[in-house]
DNA sequence: CCCTAGATTTACT
DNA sequence: GTAAATCTAGGGC
């Protein structure tokens, strides 16, 4: 499967945000292939964002959302978990990410149920932490070139457009006005 | 099914 | 100091 190009990436945060709805997230560690569908998405700006990690200056954290687009941001909250999201927004704007908040999963699915200590495949992928769990990332992976690497990349999907819901996004106290989580029915 | 509480570390108010 | 782009277990219905 055709891996994204980086130029996928360098249009508006929110655009892409629902453009990766449908595409594939393909993990390898050692032999074994990981791979997922796209189900939910939700866009994180620069400065008109207050919700963003990214909303005021560059810091050790956010220092990747200011960057190339196409690469990895992974980070760590709650003191426990980890969240993935990738690099995107247009020329003009400084600071974008789209964090990926859930997947279909498709191949690997006994490796996510080692990774999770689960083994309910509804519960293995359906929230942002609990995908980075079954799909091994942490903050080593922080950083990565999504259109290039070997180990983790996104590549184009199999399934036709379906309908996109907008809502609020999720587990933020400010800017709930914006319509910026995207997802598709399962 | 729904709800609430507790876990546990980082980053920056 | 404290809030955080969250998850799970445990109890009630």
């Amino acid at each position: 499967m055709n891996t994204l190009p980086r130029e996928f990436y360098l249009r508006d945060t929110v655009t892409v945000a629902k453009e990766l709805l449908g595409k594939r997230i393909v993990r390898k560690v050692g032999r074994t292939e990981i791979s997922g569908t796209i189900t939910e998405t939700e866009a994180y700006r620069h400065r008109d964002d207050p919700a963003s990690h990214a909303h005021r200056n560059v810091t050790e954290r956010n220092k990747v959302m200011f960057g190339k687009v196409g690469i990895s941001y992974v980070y760590f909250t709650y003191g426990m978990h980890y969240c993935f999201n990738i690099v995107a927004k247009n020329k003009k704007t400084r600071a974008g990410a789209v964090l990926i908040r859930a997947v279909r999963p498709e191949k690997g699915i006994r490796a996510m149920q080692k990774n999770r200590r689960q083994d309910s495949v509804r519960n293995l992928t359906n929230g942002p932490a609990k995908l980075t769990q079954a799909l091994q990332i942490t903050k080593e992976q922080n950083g990565l070139d999504l259109t290039s690497d070997s180990k983790l990349r996104v590549t184009e999907g199999t399934d036709r457009k379906k309908a996109i819901i907008a809502s609020p996004r999720i587990g933020i106290r400010e800017a709930t006005d914006k319509l910026w989580n995207f997802k598709i029915l399962i």
